[in-house]
DNA sequence: GTGGTCTAGACCACG
DNA sequence: GTGGTCTAGACCACC
């Protein structure tokens, strides 16, 4: 489910938050559903379960996850609205980046072609 | 010239080499022109000169910057068409973006509108 | 009767003495009254029989219910007063909390009215 | 400037986080000004650095500080003003103690009684 | 079994 | 020097 990427730059634990959403937005991770427990996915992906408590820590507190102590954790039923209203939320970057394209030079049709290709990948 | 938020969680340096690309793109900075040294601009924005040398260091990394021994750092003259470049190889980047507010389920034309703005900031 | 919130962070049988302790002082389980059987709430509840004797021990611990060894469990006479004698025990915290507020600079009135809200809740 | 209670049920962390808050609001910890250095913390309380940089991390999430990596933490320019409005967004809490207190039979005048000696405390 | 906290000690990037 | 991340291993409360 998850693949971690040790040499990349971005800590590991983002990884794993980062892996996560888009599990919870694709689908596979339903809302109401059981994460992996931190220590069988410690073991699975050979990371210290410290790691893998801080990356649901973090989930929890954007309440995209909830633990429920000597039961587990679970996908909140609201998560993907969670996360579309987060992502709604920087949608500066966007502007910012096409700002920079611009300063550049490059031509906005190029930009948008690459935007084209991104929205296409989810079949939207 | 430059302006350095010593409250962002961007390194000091990476503020230093992404304002510099600005001011080279803006045509602040000419080709073959000088950049302040590190001396100079080290008192003036009160950091570390170790901070100014390591950015300076990136910038003529990327041959946007040369650095005559004993006389300074100056403008590489084709600074802005390395920047372009540099750019375009990253293209990939805005569709990976794109790409994670399709899944989001943000619609294309909010992320258009977005991209919109931000180019017309450049009065492009 | 009971009503377990498996998303809350407060521990399920926490939930379980709190409840009966509401239970207690709103005059539903009245003294001498017979406590539901820990297998039969541990059913009800989907609930392991674990976590209810954990919350009938600390009940018993405290005075409120007493256990008749192979009858079951019974709600004490003086269930009530002894509540009502814990809680005042703790009007500490009623103070700390008014400090906090007052030192957060949240106006009196606006403290006071909150509590009216609650004590109007039940009536009083 | 920090007293921890190493009996306390309360997670030494959360005991940091609660004294910052104190100091922040007593005026104690001024905005821009630096907080002790995790090592130096660390030491001075016999408390791991993992322990206080988990503190610092909450505190900077919730806006009350900001680090520089490099250069240290600081308090943030707005940091009461939001300390203010996180408690005034629990301000139900006071209600629900309120109700708590109600439920059990408590004379509303005991219960303001102590809320007047908590505001009392700090002069307001 | 579960998550949560703490310690100890290491390494990294930044200034 | 600073904060940030990761590992290893331990202990706790809860279910």
């Amino acid at each position: 489910m998850y693949l971690i990427d040790h040499q990349s730059r971005t800590a590991v634990y983002e990884q794993l938050t980062e892996q996560t959403e888009r599990l919870i937005l694709t689908g596979i991770l339903k809302p109401g559903q059981a994460m992996p427990s931190v220590r069988a996915l410690s073991v699975e992906l050979a990371i210290n379960p410290n790691t893998i408590q801080k990356a649901y820590t973090e989930l929890d507190r954007r309440g995209l996850i909830y633990s429920a102590p000597g039961r587990g954790c679970f996908v909140a039923g609201d998560a993907q609205a969670r996360i579309k209203a987060e992502v709604l939320e920087n949608i500066g970057e966007v502007e910012d980046m096409a700002c920079r394209y611009a300063l550049a030079g490059v031509e906005k049709s190029v930009f948008v072609d690459a935007v084209d290709k991104g929205y296409l990948k989810n079949g939207a």
